[in-house]
DNA sequence: GATGAATGAGTCTTCATTCAT
DNA sequence: GATGAATGAAGACTCATTCAT
């Protein structure tokens, strides 16, 4: 049973595999669900056991993604804490494992770096977007006590959509353009951020 | 025969409407041609007795953008020069007839503020977005002769990707919550630019 | 009135002109009849004001190369009575204007050298190949008179079919080739022919 | 597994006849492959998942015909060698299997009686052609050893057209008419082969 | 007579999803 | 659990033909 279940969670996981890397060549919606089998070696019917409709792997992508952003930014503030960090060292501390990830795993993109999603992929990558967003609230808000909610959110929101706006450009530049447009992020959201950053003076 | 290329020129126009409402509501891959033209009131046969095929649709809707924006850029700068204005005062004006384009034409979010179109559609509308950013480099360049083209180029892609990414929220957001946003956008875009603007001192 | 069926006259032949240069082009089913109205300068309710539907842009094509077989005909033997000549130089008479006609015209091809049409393309020349049949078969009957009529046709028809048959190859080959093929075509013909031809010995 | 894959092979051949009927009843333009899977009792969709398009079914079908033909032809000269026959007998031991199987699949003239074929088609029944061609070829070679290779080619392609010509008339001729054609075919063939066959004294 | 926009059924093909084995 | 055939509703696009001007 134990067996069973393991190799049920090694399926899963080559699907989202599989799915990850076709949604990197050709988007979520020029993915279809039996190429995705198809890469995964197994067959349409098989792809359905384990996930109900198309949006759901994306959802699972989500959360996959998720947990994997969690433990990144974990390490990232595993010796400091995100209090004692000057802006612009935090900014680049949130910002390089996100970009990491993104860069290893370039199908990232569509659940993550776009703007203009199906109603249903929408939906799917909320739990995503909102994981995000509200870590970066929670970092805000905790350096900055006098914020209200609703301020921390804002800004956290607007600073994770610049992120998601550069990502494209940043994952699909060449290793030298790379670091100058990570350079070009980390500048953007330090202006951004300064002014509402009680650390910041 | 004016007659005749007056009422072509009127269901070109009402087709282009058309689309850019359904855009708006489901996005370009969902909107169906079919849908387009029982929208504009006319059979599928006729919409493409217009455009050769869906593609052309968004060119010629991105066309039409390009036309409005370089209307309402001039009309922003009518009366003072790019070089006179504070950092502040430019951005809002550059920023401004791009929001109330977009607000007023939701569909225009599927053509400008995506970040992951299928590759059809962004070769479509690759003029608007060079023409978008080619205009804000000018700017930039006018403004801090000491840039290099690439640097302007650069500077300006990134500018837009900001204005790209948070046009979906402001577009989206509720009248009172639009504006605070628009006010977001306006501080990430002078906190970016300030320290390459040569005028910002 | 005269002026006006003048100019009537010429845009069918100029409507034929352009119906055969397009099938020759792509054949009989991938002529539309808008391309057909463009290539002939018009458009497409004009082509309906002269020809009822796009079968009878067929029709009226076979009987233009009826007549042009007609003519040809005559002027083939001209000098000399049909039953006074060699079987050899006979076919070589008759088979000389069909391919000459049909090299210069490779559109006919659509209408005379095919074997499978749609049933309303094969109704729409069934004159033209009546007319055809009918010539040879008065020829092989003044030849040979104890011919019954229902020979001379079933003779006729069948040498109608072998030239038809290769005149694809004969159409489509290079200089050089076409000679050698028309070479062979005669040949087969007075083999087939020589056995019924009393005038054959 | 196995029954799987007979129940495929079951269902292409359930395909493959269908097209083939219907092929004979309005031609391959017209033959949608929809109206085939609905011959065939399937839907579109699953038409689709033996045969990648249209063409494909036409070139499945060649091969078929290929197969029918090349048993049929060893059967034909499976007690006596090619160059034992008189020409006669040759011919209609050659001419026989193609004829029953012609009028056993009436549906076989649009992929091998027409002339006039579309690009697409052309290209997939061209297999077939070079096939009989080459077969008969080969035995015009077998009979006469002076004959160079490009003679018998040639040859061998003229007969091949002759007999495609009047394979349509054979097909559709009542009972008893057919008999008379085929005996006219036979004749023309006799008629043209026999002074490059080199067994007929 | 001419024009060209309009029609709408029909074509090939795709794809998320289901189901018998 | 797995398989892969089966489904059928779309989708983009075409084309013979009609009709208002």
């Amino acid at each position: 049973m134990v067996r069973r279940q393991a190799r049920g969670q090694q399926r899963i996981a080559e699907i989202l595999d599989a799915a990850l890397a076709l949604f990197a060549e050709v988007g979520y919606a020029a993915a279809s669900t039996n190429a995705i089998a198809a890469r995964a070696g197994i067959s349409p019917g098989s792809l359905y056991q384990f996930f109900r409709n198309k949006e759901e792997i994306a959802q699972a992508l989500s959360e996959r993604l998720v947990d994997a952003l969690r433990t990144a930014h974990a390490d990232a503030f595993a010796d400091r804490d995100v209090v004692e960090l000057p802006l612009a060292e935090l900014v680049e501390r949130m910002t390089d494992p996100l970009i990491g990830f993104n860069v290893a795993n370039p199908g990232a993109k569509a659940l993550f770096g776009n703007t203009d999603m199906p109603a249903a992929l929408a939906a799917a990558t909320r739990p995503l977007h909102e994981a995000v967003t509200g870590r970066v609230a929670a970092v805000l808000a905790a350096r900055s006590p006098q914020l209200s909610d609703a301020e921390a959110v804002r800004y956290a929101t607007v600073a994770v959509h610049i992120v998601r706006a550069l990502m494209g450009p940043i994952v699909a530049a060449s290793e030298g353009e790379r670091e100058v447009l990570i350079g070009e992020l980390r500048r953007a959201l330090v202006g951004y951020l300064a002014p509402i950053d009680a650390l910041s003076v």
